[in-house]
DNA sequence: TGACTTTGTATATTGGTTAAACAAAGTTTT
DNA sequence: AAAACTTTGTTTAACCAATATACAAAGTCA
């Protein structure tokens, strides 16, 4: 939303800025502070000293000199309050315990047994409810709780999770009312895509495309840093993106959708001789060797390939992370995906792009939804021209 | 690029959110722009006072009463310099002279013969000076030049126009130490989003995307209704985006694009019967009801309507615009490509999304490269939290 | 005619950044 | 070891944009 300036606004953005230096730069000093961003020193010292009664920054003594006067070492507080993220997914609920700085302090699993909104409620309340007694005491307690979920998610409400089956959840505001905190709830990709643009393998990176290969497939798309969500919290329902006009019907009413031939889905196909139904345990077939899951995992990476291409086509990314469940499967899929990519993609694209795997695996999406409960409560404003 | 704030940055923010208030609610008083930005009275008639001064915005006497004192009529002063827009096409170069809200003063046209650097060059200069010659005595003269040409442009360098054989043309620095003028340089497609967003059929949508048909397929992406143009200029090659993974060998190395389905390249296919070889000529058969064409474009429409969903997966676009070559041919293709959408389309997008066709027509990308200038001359700086 | 409304301006206040001077605490040179 | 220089961080006064408030101007309505 456009807002109108003032000073109040002038002081909101640079703290911001100082803050997020800090964080992003510790140890640091005031005067490096000052020299990155091109504040004023006085500004500096004026915000670093409301921030250190805020207790978000802490001064941890003086530095080496270099030539002149000691610095006084300023850090970020990742301890000045708590976060809870937590991943749902089809068979399990995870959840951790973080520091503000995406440190994970506990962490906890559960199977789920059903689906219906009571019983997952449940779950996810005795689950928090377990992590926030876990919580160390800290200025500010627990700040915020963020939730990835495997469907599309609009301004909080669950819009559509096939594989839930659920539909036009209300979640934010029913965890919100029973724990009066914040809370953020995230599609899982767009969580995962957090994940590792804070923590993970994307760091920094501008314009960012995380993929995530499971069950299905979906897309976390970051674009100037920030999450793009489109116009209704659709975006990045790529694993229903046709590759093949004519191809196999899928379950969403079209045909030859990429989730058919790219991830886990393809366990089920018809004439296939696998010796597992999971990617976990396919994969220890794999490390002995068998014939038949070399060749499926080799397939899937070229179809990963394929709709990857398509991908950089529209979007042009920086970096390419590939996470979900079946970036466990890196070794045998990477060589594939590549090979494909660079057969198929225009000239130009080849040189900047980068492809990896997840870094953080499968603690991606609940880390980077507990990252968003981070940032929903330190604020982050910026100008754009 | 991150920037410190300071009392300037309030007053450009502010002054810009007033001067594009004016400029899309003309007419207006002071008091309505009070009301609609929630600024302060007095800071409205301070910066109006300024704008004024400046020639951007003029007073237009009293307007009606509304049972007080008479308000003082504001008008953008679109009249206070010209742009010039310039369209490259492989066969034909468009120029028109426009005002600073995007009305044409004048329009000339000029085939081209070839499509080495040095002959387009003359050409673009002479129809440039031109039109310079014929510009309004106006305060701040001509304010900018905006080109929209057939390929990648990244920061004033068009990267790659395969269809002008042009690699690495650093157009901007050329066109500016000829006319000492900033000049904007863009994609043609990313022009025409820019026309179809500002004065065509997507005013003020947040998330477009337009699609330009024509002898191949390009994407112009608004974003929170600005152009994204991705990491490295490459974004919206749509084109090359796989539709049918064995399909049909493309020039660009890969298979199955989206664009040997559904552009004019299709006219060249072998066991085709078509009467003649360009868009224009085939409506006209189309009108008079020649069958062959008639499937032709019913099967052009059903492609592009396979390549629409999957971008509407990917970015959930709250409106799509099809422009370009093909627009023309709409009363036959609009019904196969709403057709197939609606079929494959996940049930949620259809809810909210709508599908329209150019409705600036062949000007859109000449209007929107003189935009393009008109923006960068009035600058747009804004806050987002 | 008089009360009320609406529009736009003038004035004093607030509160943020900044440059410049300064104080403190170090290193380097002589 | 003393003097000169560097670096860090704070203090001070000045500046300036938005704001609330009061006010003036110009209308409507009963």
């Amino acid at each position: 939303m456009r807002v109108t300036a003032d000073q109040a606004l002038v002081k909101k953005i640079n703290k911001s800025l100082i803050l997020h230096t800090i964080r992003m730069n510790a140890p640091v000093s005031r005067a490096r502070v000052s020299e990155m961003t091109g504040l004023n020193k006085a500004t500096v010292s004026n915000l670093v000293a409301e921030l250190c009664s805020q207790e978000l920054v802490t001064e941890a003594g003086p530095g080496e000199s270099s030539g002149g006067r000691k610095p006084l070492i300023l850090h970020f507080n990742a301890a000045a309050g708590s976060v809870i993220g937590i991943e749902l997914r089809v068979k399990q609920l995870t959840a951790v315990l973080c520091d503000l700085d995406g440190g994970v302090l506990q962490e906890v699993d559960c199977r789920l047994e059903a689906h219906d909104l009571p019983y997952v409620l449940e779950q996810m309340k005795s689950i928090i409810s377990a992590l926030i007694a876990q919580a160390p005491p800290s200025p500010y307690g627990i700040v915020g709780i963020g939730v990835g979920v495997p469907g599309m998610v609009d301004d909080g409400v669950v819009l559509f999770a096939p594989n839930l089956g659920w539909e036009m959840v209300e979640l934010r505001a029913i965890l919100e009312s029973s724990f009066e905190v914040p809370v953020t709830i995230d599609n899982e990709a767009n969580a995962g895509a957090q994940g590792e643009l804070n923590f993970g393998a994307a760091r920094d990176v501008r314009h960012l495309l995380y993929i995530s290969a499971g069950s299905g497939i979906g897309s976390g798309i970051i674009i100037g840093g920030e999450l793009y969500k489109g116009a209704r919290g659709y975006a990045g329902e790529t694993g229903h993106m046709t590759i093949e006009a004519e191809g196999k019907p899928c379950s969403c009413g079209s045909r030859g959708c990429w989730e058919l031939y790219a991830s886990e889905k393809t366990y089920d196909n018809q004439g296939l001789t696998l010796p597992a139904r999971t990617t976990s345990e396919l994969v220890r077939h794999a490390i002995q060797g068998q014939e038949d899951v070399l060749n499926h995992f080799a397939s899937i990476g070229e179809y990963l390939g394929i709709g990857v291409t398509n991908l950089i086509n529209s979007f042009n990314p920086e970096l390419i992370v590939i996470g979900g469940a079946l970036s466990e499967a890196e070794p045998w899929l990477g060589g594939p995906l590549r090979r494909v990519v660079a057969e198929r993609t225009l000239p130009y694209h080849k040189q900047q792009l980068e492809i990896t795997f997840s870094r953080l695996g499968s603690r991606g999406t609940v880390i980077g939804a507990g990252f968003s409960a981070v940032m929903h409560f330190l604020g982050n404003i910026r100008v754009t021209l």
